[in-house]
DNA sequence: GCGAGATAGTCTCACTTGCAACTATCTAAG
DNA sequence: CTTAGATAGTTGCAAGTGAGACTATCTCGC
């Protein structure tokens, strides 16, 4: 008589919790610049990163499908939030980067999204928080989901 | 020049960690039974209940919309794995229950679900997979997730 | 008992997303 | 140089999902 408590079951709460801090900060950047989260991916990774990064760097790091990343980047294009340019050295791809208007919504996004995370992370002490982003580091690795991001020239080598 | 790396970033990693975990669990449901997730969260929810539950209650507890709830409902019923019948003194709800071909299934998975849980928990010692599931406890408890699985009388008083 | 508002469940619609096919381009082997 | 296979990015298609309308039923206040 095997029983198993849903509320118990860690895939199940993880899945649960990860879609509800998900829907939590999107809700920030949906209501105030109408970003979608694939949206939002591409714009933290080109405002991260300093150097310009094909649109398949960008869908490997934050592991989201490149027709997905596609279809947000040419959004963010017409929006004029990224620019591209063609790479001479391998015409197959484009270098993206954040235009002048795509730096300024990161620069303006970025401290109300760490004041969400720290709400959200508000009931842990410091000393939690750092363990369970430990936790968090070790499961991923588990999982062999730590893609780090790296300077181009090292991906480029995969 | 606020930055944000998104690898440091609590809210992304758990929303990827919850669907990584989800897809590698999901995986096993799907190829063995070809039940998709919401419908192995109605066989979850009503095999470790003893009583039959209505789907209203379901979709509270999985924090699963109503319509995706109704949707798994009806295919579960066409493959015979739950049943329901009319509820005399609420004629507008059913109450949902397990076949003894749900039952069976659900016995049959549950083991290979734990131990597929363990396996992704497997690179925690036993005290640190503690103190992540206490740590989540707090996490949900914050975000107003818990919604503990209670007799029907009492969710009934809603 | 009657009407207003709440609730259970179903259904349609719009949207998102993954998959896979496709084009263009690159790389490597012969 | 040529050709086979890999890779970047786009697009059409199908499946899944949430929002919200809708029906039937219940509840509460009068």
């Amino acid at each position: 008589m095997a029983k198993l408590d849903l509320f118990k079951f860690v895939p199940f709460r993880l899945n649960r919790l990860g879609a509800e801090v998900s829907a939590a900060l999107s809700n920030e950047y949906r209501a105030r610049y109408g970003l979608d989260i694939p949206e939002w991916r591409v714009i933290a990774t080109l405002g991260f990163r300093d150097e310009a990064c094909s649109a398949q760097y960008i869908a490997q790091c934050t592991r989201t499908h490149k027709s997905t990343i596609s279809r947000a980047v040419t959004a963010l294009l017409e929006r004029a939030l990224i620019a591209r340019v063609e790479n001479a050295d391998d015409r197959r791809e484009f270098r993206l980067a954040l235009t002048a208007a795509g730096h300024a919504l990161y620069e303006e996004l970025i401290p109300c999204l760490l004041r969400r995370e720290q709400e959200i992370l508000g009931c842990l002490t410091p000393q939690e928080r750092k363990e369970f982003a430990r936790l968090l580091g070790k499961l991923e690795d588990n999982l062999d989901l730590v893609r780090a991001p790296r300077p181009m020239s090292e991906v480029e080598v995969y």
